[in-house]
DNA sequence: GATTTTATTGAGAATCATTATAATTTAGGG
DNA sequence: CCCTAAATTATAATGATTCTCAATAAAATC
């Protein structure tokens, strides 16, 4: 999945009758570029194309997204901020899932193998074509906890922890 | 959380400074009383509760769900319509994950409690307090692939097999 | 290589779910 | 029973995503 290049990408697309274009495999390329643990949104993958001069309407970019995630090049999250996040759809090793902060979006990713295979069972026992499978774990912070969440915190208070070192950590196996 | 009666309610609102509603203690109820395997939106509850003839705003409506969801008494589902569904957050025996047509949004339940081990064991490492863990898999049918999915299919197209039977089935152990 | 067909792009309008606002009502502690 | 803060309601506002349609460009065909 890594190792897909244009020609890949051209024949896979070919195969459902849509065509190559500049857009769509510079769209492809930057998530492969992309280092692991980072998800965009339409409008992030906007705007970082922006900045390496590839003007790319937003259009086009949530039709590539949503034709990608289909064709199971992409996986759709559905994290916590109320829209949409895009990363490569990785096979076994980097198979990954994520675990949620409700209130503050700090998202942690681990790895699970059983996980898949249980997607990947499920999906055969009923007959369907597999595309994604992602668990998601929605939990909050003590922080949060101690402050009287959910009903006393402003929508927009993030917690102390998330503002120190990074956002998004990656941890391997649970 | 089946057996949570007005008075449950009512203490675990008062422990957040939040007040028990006829509204709130309703839509809890009618989620109570649904039967296994349905999820609602927003707006089909403010209808099926219409029909019984309790009016409740949509803005309570939204505001209750989520509020509820963030209590950890109903769970946010992220289908494939485009919308939250809504459904009761049960505990173990109960607690189940979802198998989603992208195609035609058929949705297969089914039970898997190493699943939900996992959620704990994650949750707990991170020193989080975890409110909902749900795997979703993400699948196509055979008729829409044979059918030219993902790129000749209009967006609306159902497969024949969602048209006889129930969409949403339930499916105990994987 | 030129022609033709048809998918794709881009800009903007339209849509739809959800959230915010502000005035009115109500829960529930004192 | 009164008072205060929380909740409800209706409506406006927002914001992500999808749609429309004219212009463009793949790629199949000649």
């Amino acid at each position: 999945m890594v190792l897909y290049d244009a020609a890949d990408l051209r024949s896979e697309l070919h195969q459902i009758g849509c065509r190559l274009t500049p857009q769509r495999e510079k769209i492809l390329k930057f998530f492969q570029n992309l280092p692991q643990g980072n998800h965009l949104s339409a409008e992030d993958l906007y705007h970082a194309l922006a900045q390496r001069g590839e003007n790319i309407s937003l259009s086009t970019i949530y039709r590539s997204l949503k034709l990608m995630a289909r064709m199971g090049l992409l996986r759709e999250l559905e994290l916590a901020e109320g829209h949409k996040h895009y990363e490569l759809n990785q096979p076994y090793p980097h198979h990954h899932h994520h675990l949620v902060c409700v209130q503050c979006n700090r998202t942690i990713e681990f790895t699970n193998p059983a996980i898949l295979k249980t997607g990947v069972k499920q999906a055969e026992k009923e007959g369907l074509h597999l595309l994604d499978c992602q668990l998601t774990i929605h939990a909050v912070c003590p922080e949060a906890l101690r402050r009287g969440w959910p009903s006393l915190l402003p929508s927009h208070w993030v917690c102390p922890r998330a503002l120190n070192g990074t956002v998004t950590g990656v941890i391997t196996e649970n």
